[in-house]
DNA sequence: AAAAAAATTAAACAATCGTATAAATCTGCT
DNA sequence: AGCAGATTTATACGATTGTTTAATTTTTTT
């Protein structure tokens, strides 16, 4: 009556979360398998379906969680930018890549729904109640769609021009472009007196 | 003397690459089988091995060449922002969806290699040929940047808040968004003047 | 030290993957 | 009609997929 049915040790069950997070992280969720995620944990297959039941369990519980942008939000809007372009620049060698892992797999429609309603609730709707003025829920979408393209072209894809060039000039213009869509009446002027809009 | 030793039937060739190319995109590069492709297209297995010769084979005929901007480069650049956002709008049930193809793709390594070339040559490139001012390579990839993860949050995910909301309000931020890297002088002053990374 | 419980492993399941081979069908020409 | 070549199909190969069962090792308890 402790757990339910299947006791575990905690211990080699983060090893195996550990391991599935890096490995979706590298190959994706169609592109790894479980005993690619076993070997790396050092234990065997069974223990996955044993501890986590199925691959789409061990998914759930290794990466959505850690979905969070709490780390971020931690200190002043003014400067939310800034934070965001340097903690996705390049290098980031931790042992588990948040972002990474969610371009990664949101390719599949196994993962899909799980990591929509993380980012919503972990991610989205955090970022929205901080920021001043309208549209805060389309806006903290933006922001996210933003980091994660960025993500997605300079990383998954390799885009030259993203990966190479001065890191500098990198990191200034994507914080800028965020902080633009964090700061209150960016848009708002522009959008209201011209016609961005201007043609047929 | 021909082709190369195998002749092909060009009707059923361009059934498989179109079946490819919707299969790719709604499932991604390692969520679907070929067997699935062929039947979508009304052949046999073996076709495919035939004229395309692998799987990467068929990816690489079917996807990269489309991936292009020339559409979208068509008018003036002061109305890129609203253009972008115009074909990006959900909607897209054309036949073929090249920029959720790209999304649903980049997390295979297999595939990465073939996207960056095309996107570098084909859309990058001529982009930044368009555009005034200094990085202008960074700032068009910055550009498929925003664009692809748009798509990614929008469609893949189905993030609530850029699916969802007045396709109105969406559409004036995306395209102002884009507008913002497009427009030369952009960041040049903010990012000048200020000090936008106030952090550490 | 013996017994009970917990934790891990080896082995095999059916299914599907990409790919290759050989047979069968269709098409056009004499 | 009958042959030749192009085109398509049926079939099977070995490998790998996620998952399950039973046996085994390790740990804890008596």
């Amino acid at each position: 009556m402790d757990d339910q049915a299947t006791a575990v040790s905690v211990r080699t069950a983060d090893a195996i979360l550990q391991a599935a997070r890096t490995q979706f992280t590298h190959f994706g969720y169609d592109g790894i398998g479980l005993r690619a995620i076993a070997d790396l944990a050092g234990v065997n297959v069974a223990l996955i379906g044993r501890y986590l039941g199925s691959k789409e369990g061990l998914f759930l519980a290794a990466v959505p969680p850690r979905l969070d942008i709490r780390a971020l939000l931690a200190g002043p809007m003014s400067t939310f930018g800034t934070r965001a372009a340097a903690i996705m620049d390049m290098k980031s060698a931790r042992g588990f890549d948040p972002m990474m892992a969610l371009v990664r797999v949101a390719a599949s429609p196994d993962c899909a729904p799980a990591l929509r309603t993380a980012l919503d609730e972990q991610v989205i709707s955090p970022l929205a109640m901080r920021l001043d003025g309208d549209h805060t829920q389309l806006r903290a979408g933006m922001v996210m769609s933003v980091m994660a393209g960025y993500e997605m072209m300079a990383r998954t894809i390799g885009i030259d021009a993203l990966r190479d060039a001065a890191g500098e000039q990198r990191r200034l213009w994507l914080a800028a472009l965020i902080q633009q869509i964090v700061d209150e009446d960016t848009f708002d002027k522009r959008a209201g007196t011209e016609d961005i809009g201007g043609e047929h």
